[in-house]
DNA sequence: AATGGCCGTTGCGCATGATGCAACGCACTG
DNA sequence: CAGTGCGTTGCATCATGCGCAACGGCCATT
């Protein structure tokens, strides 16, 4: 691996989380400032990352414009999106797909509840892991090794009392989501807000994506919700069958296609 | 500028056109397969690319997970607020900043006009919903399911004979408001008051803010408030620029001063 | 107005780390 | 079963990225 370019990507997440300036990011990549400079310079070259007036950093046009590109290039999007949104249209419930990626689950796209009632996450942030019913789709269906390795490599924090509490018992969980075919967080990430999940199989079988409902306790209960799972296994495998190749239902026009 | 850093940037958009075999990568960087490789494993680490199972690489999700990290950090409020101030400094008149979240529009800047007047608004205020320019404007970017049914949730108040009279009527306004990018209200809120908006759009593209300038009659009148829009327009587009972190970049330090 | 500290910037000599090469393994093909 | 194409590895060479030290502008302090 290249000291180099690791330095450099190190700036990212670390310019992702606000602005800062040249000495703020030597000091935590532990390097000279003039080192920094010239990773910054490059970045900036790139338009990767963008100078304010006030000479401080922060993330750049392109990059944004690039990560616009990667999703629209993941195929599942494009396809998941109309069943995404017609599940949204007959539940009236927020929906979100997630895909996993190298230790991390990543909400990629999401469809608002009809209620005007503020959802708490964003698509893009990395899901609260160890809790999310996404998560634990996602995670359930790595070959066991690697399960174990990710699950005790996490932390466990305590959003809630229902919050999964450490690695055993996210395991435990985990062998549960993976035999029942299906996730729900109880009140596990905010106390109030629910939500259950199906997991996407890719051609080959195995997930390569999840999908979730969620809604607060203030518009229905845990077990009303519960009682659409029929409703969203059936969207799963709708999508499942058309990662596959099988023709699309003929829903409404499946325009945003992928090629 | 760093050689390494700026062939593995090269890669991304190399790599944004679509999947690319390792090959494929050394090739158009131009330098030795063994280099390419060790570069796009440097930025898999990262999780910025991702290597499918045909062994080809694309983006990867964490590209997208940073920039909606960046979006959700950002201080939309600071780097407007300059701007918005200059506007000030230009019309003299009051310049609000507001944003919407969990189904309610609210300000979180102002710039006081310069002449004596009074307005009902204060940071961290809701707005009039149905009547403000800003409103409008962020109501009117909203994915048009959920934009119906916040229309069709709100009150309608008469605060004057031109308030908007009902949902039909405001779906009908946020319609034209979106297709023409910019947005008024004449006396809708309180009989003398007239105000003209922009809508501010952030990285991703979608509307992220709204930005007025609001005057009494007695002080200008309509239309020479409604002349000030190019003016309005502009600076919404410069602030979008830099939320974006569009680069003029400047590499020397000698920029200083407005543009 | 003068001073000192802070922070970004520059040029340079040194050694570290990035480079290309050549050889290997593997999968697919004729 | 050779032959081809592509990804992978270890290594010797030297290009390149590194930290240092010194400079200069800006701001707050006296």
């Amino acid at each position: 691996m290249s000291q180099t370019v690791d330095r450099a990507l190190s700036i990212l997440p670390l310019l992702a989380e606000g602005p800062a300036s040249l000495e703020q990011v030597a000091t935590r990549l532990d390097v000279h400032k003039s080192t920094a400079l010239r990773l910054l310079r490059t970045l900036h070259d790139h338009g990767l990352v963008y100078r304010q007036q006030d000479q401080r950093y922060r993330l750049g046009a392109r990059l944004f414009a690039l990560a616009q590109q990667a999703v629209e290039a993941l195929d599942i999007r494009g396809i998941a999106h109309p069943h995404l949104a017609a599940l949204n249209e007959r539940t009236g419930h927020t929906v979100h797909l997630a895909v996993y990626e190298q230790g991390e689950v990543v909400y990629i796209d999401k469809v608002e509840s009809r209620y005007p009632v503020r959802m708490y996450s964003r698509i893009g942030r990395p899901v609260a892991i160890t809790v999310a019913a996404v998560a634990k789709l996602l995670l359930a269906d790595l070959p066991e090794p690697e399960r174990r390795a990710v699950a005790e490599g996490l932390d466990y924090p305590r959003y809630t009392p229902r919050s999964t509490p450490d690695a055993g018992a996210f395991l435990a969980e985990l062998a549960r989501v993976r035999e029942q075919g299906w996730a729900s967080d109880l009140g596990g990430h905010e106390e109030s807000i629910n939500c259950v999940g199906a997991p996407l199989h890719g051609p080959d079988g195995r997930v390569c994506a999840a999908m979730s409902v969620s809604a607060p306790n203030v518009v229905v209960t845990a077990e009303e919700l519960l009682r659409l799972r029929p409703q969203i296994l059936r969207t799963a495998e709708a999508i499942g069958a058309e990662l596959s190749g099988a023709a699309p239902a003929a829903h409404h026009p499946a325009t945003k296609g992928a090629t």
